[in-house]
DNA sequence: TCAAGCGCTTGACATTCTCAAGCGCTCTTT
DNA sequence: AAAGAGCGCTTGAGAATGTCAAGCGCTTGA
C-alpha cells in the first residue's frame, strides 16, 4: 500500500468511509429517526449484528453517529446522526432522486429484441 | 436469505449498487472524462484490474457505463458514462459538498490520549 | 413462571477483493 | 533491428471483509 496522492482527498476519503457495506443503509434509517441497536438493524433490513456492531463503531470515531446509553440494566442503547450525520442527508437524497429516475430495474433499459434476458444479477 | 420488504425499494437496490467497492471512485473519474481500461485503473488509483473488470461488467450490464472498442489489434477500447451514469453527478456532488464541509479528518475528531493509533484501515 | 426482548460478542465459515503474473499484440526508443 | 513499455484484460491463489448461529446476563409483559 504505497501512498498515493488520491488518498489526500476528502471526497476520495469519504466515498472510502461511505461505501463500506451497510454504512448508507444505516444512515439512511437514522435519517428517519433514532433507534436502538436490534431495531436499526430491522429497520436497515438484513445487516447481521456483528457487522452492525462494526459499522457503528466506525461511524462514531468518525463523528457521525454517537451512541447514547439510556440504560445499563435493561440494556437500552439510543443511537443517533450527529450534525455531520445529519448532513448525509443530501447525499441520500442525491440517490433517492437518481433512483427514482433511473433505477428501474424492473421495465428493461432498451427493448434489446434479440437479448433473451437482461440478466440483472442482484442479490 | 428471506424475502424482505426492503428489496422492493429502488433507493435499496441502488444503494447496494453504489456500495460496492470502487463503483462510486469509478463514477468520479468517468465523471470527468471517458477513458481506457488501464488509464481508468490509474485515475481511479488503487483498484486491481481485477475487481475494476469485474465492476466495469456490472455497471454495463446496469446500463450506467458504456464500452466501445475502438480497435481489436492495437487493443484500445473506451469506457464512458450513459445518460443514467452523468445522472450520478448529483451524487458524487453531494458526497463532494459533504467533504469539504465534513470530512477534515486531517483535524483529529476527539483527541483521544491512550489509543496507539485510530487504526483508519483504509486501503 | 416462562418465553421474548435488550445490546452486543465470540468463533467458524462464505463471500468479496487483491496480488502477481502473463497472453498476444503494437508502438516507441535505442 | 531488438528491446522495452503499453494496451486490455484473465487466471489461480491468498488475504480481507462480511455473515451465521449461538449465547451472555438481565428485565419486562403474558
Amino acid at each position: 500500500m504505497q501512498a498515493h496522492d488520491h488518498s489526500l482527498c476528502p471526497v476520495y476519503d469519504s466515498i472510502e468511509l461511505l461505501q463500506e457495506k451497510w454504512v448508507l443503509h444505516i444512515i439512511r434509517a437514522l435519517l428517519g429517526a433514532p433507534h436502538g441497536f436490534n431495531e436499526l438493524a430491522r429497520a436497515v433490513g438484513g445487516v447481521n449484528t456483528t457487522t452492525l456492531a462494526a459499522r457503528l463503531d466506525r461511524l462514531e470515531r468518525e463523528g457521525i453517529v454517537s451512541k447514547a446509553i439510556e440504560s445499563t440494566m435493561p440494556p437500552r442503547t439510543r443511537y443517533e446522526l450527529t450534525d455531520a450525520g445529519v448532513a448525509l442527508q443530501g447525499v441520500i437524497d442525491a440517490i433517492d432522486g437518481w433512483a427514482r429516475e433511473h433505477m428501474r430495474r424492473c421495465q428493461a433499459e432498451e427493448f434489446a429484441p434479440d437479448e433473451p434476458e437482461p440478466a440483472v444479477s442482484s442479490h
